[in-house]
DNA sequence: TTTGAAAGTGTTAATTTGACACGATGTAAA
DNA sequence: TTTACATCGTGTCAAATTAACACTTTCAAA
């Protein structure tokens, strides 16, 4: 799989496409976004935050490209991806100051550029910031704070959380973005989050549990100022019986 | 809109992406297909029938590019487009015939290709054959006896049936396959072989009939050797009263 | 010991779903 | 003209699902 990637990686770039990540997290309060700011790079008088992309290779699958973008951004490997389109606006590098710093780090700057865009799910404790030098000026960003991105990046973003919204609903794939334990309350304003609204606390606990994909461990939350809650565990084996048996409503 | 076509066709082939378009068609009896021919072209020893599609312009919106390559397919406009997603396995092309096809009709034959697929939705009477040259070699296939397809046509396809039946429960859009006056029994053919299983004739109709979204004419069905049945009429007012007020679950 | 903050828990009415069968109505053939 | 044939069109009921709704429990910190 290594060697892969090296065997890829000597191929020339493909100076047409790019392959652009909506890197999701969950901070156990709200939906967050992996974005770089491109103001440490240089002064910048756009917009200054925008999501991690790069040029694909020549001979390189498109869904290897997002998961070695990934990878080089983050260092995580098997990680949740799913193509979200391609969007390819000639317009979509508008301002100057985005030509500039485009040119800063593309060998055809000018070239028009297709995108194709994934989105991730991530367990954000798992992510370490500094672990490679393209994430040194990479960051979380609360989704629904963003109003504007550079590029087209802010119409990505949008197509990413609709998909989003609508795979969650389908596909119990919520637990990508939760740790390994976790309480109902927090898959519960996960799913608030993802889906914008608000979910009846009760309603949302049993039908959950009726789908069997969690187990509740023996284990307590421990040090909040208040009753403590169970955590829980994602089933996996559950998830491949649901999701291979033509399953396709998880109900929200 | 016709200036806008003018423009765009004065600039360069982007070498690198091209659109495909999955365009469906419904015969009133099964989910169809619009191919093309490729042996009418040249004596060929590989796949023979592919989506049709093209290489983009530069600087061409990619959805304008598939707005073009079906007009310039079928002559027709307007019709409900959708995108598929991008497909960029650098083996797609992976029999020497088809690349000799290829060479026969691009520049840059042996260039890596994205594609762009979109599906369409048209309603087939609508649709006349021979109405431009590269329709020559056009015509209709029954999707359910689809084996396979030239390059990566036959995944794509697949990708765009998946992606009908999923937007299909979730939005009335198959009207955009039937004619204007339809019936009960045609509809309920259609959601049948979208969703690839039978649905209950009465629950269907209850459904369909509770959406408020068809119109029954004072017409009647003609010239069957039985019981006529009721001609109907969508009502794109309440169409578009359903898809933007959030809704978001037609029920299938 | 009191207070604050989130956890956890059930019932009911309304709606939706799924299963199921037969008489009506037109054309075409006898 | 009668009969056969093919499809149209229709209703009920039980089961499952959804939505709305409030109070007691439990721990930590003050």
């Amino acid at each position: 799989m290594n060697k892969e990637l090296k065997k890829v990686n000597k191929n020339a770039l493909n100076p047409n496409v790019s392959v652009d990540c909506v890197i999701f997290g969950f901070d156990l309060e709200k939906l967050t976004v992996l974005l770089i700011d491109r103001c440490r790079n240089k002064r910048d008088k756009g917009i200054k935050l925008a999501l991690p992309g790069n040029l694909i290779y020549t001979n390189e699958h498109l869904d290897q490209a997002a998961i070695r973008v990934l990878d080089e951004l983050t260092g995580l490997k098997n990680i949740y991806l799913e193509q979200v389109g391609a969007f390819g606006n000639p317009d979509r590098i508008s301002k100057d100051s985005d030509r500039e710093w485009l040119k800063s780090i593309r060998a055809e700057p000018e070239a028009s550029v297709i995108t194709v865009a994934y989105f991730s799910l991530i367990k954000m404790p798992d992510y370490l910031p500094q672990a490679s030098s393209f994430a040194k000026t990479a960051g979380w960003a609360s989704v629904s704070e963003i109003n504007e991105l550079a590029f087209d990046h802010f119409e990505i973003l949008q197509a990413a959380k609709e998909k989003l919204k609508q795979k969650i609903k389908i596909q119990p794939i919520g637990f990508n973005l939760l740790p390994e334990k976790f309480t109902l309350s927090q898959l519960h304003r996960l799913y608030e989050s993802i889906l914008e609204k608000p979910l009846d606390k009760r309603n949302f606990r049993r039908k959950i549990q009726k789908l069997e994909i969690i187990t509740s461990l023996k284990e307590k939350q421990r040090g909040v100022p208040h009753k403590p809650s169970q955590l829980f565990e994602f089933k996996e084996v559950r998830y491949q019986e649901l999701t291979q048996n033509g399953f396709d409503n998880f109900g929200f």
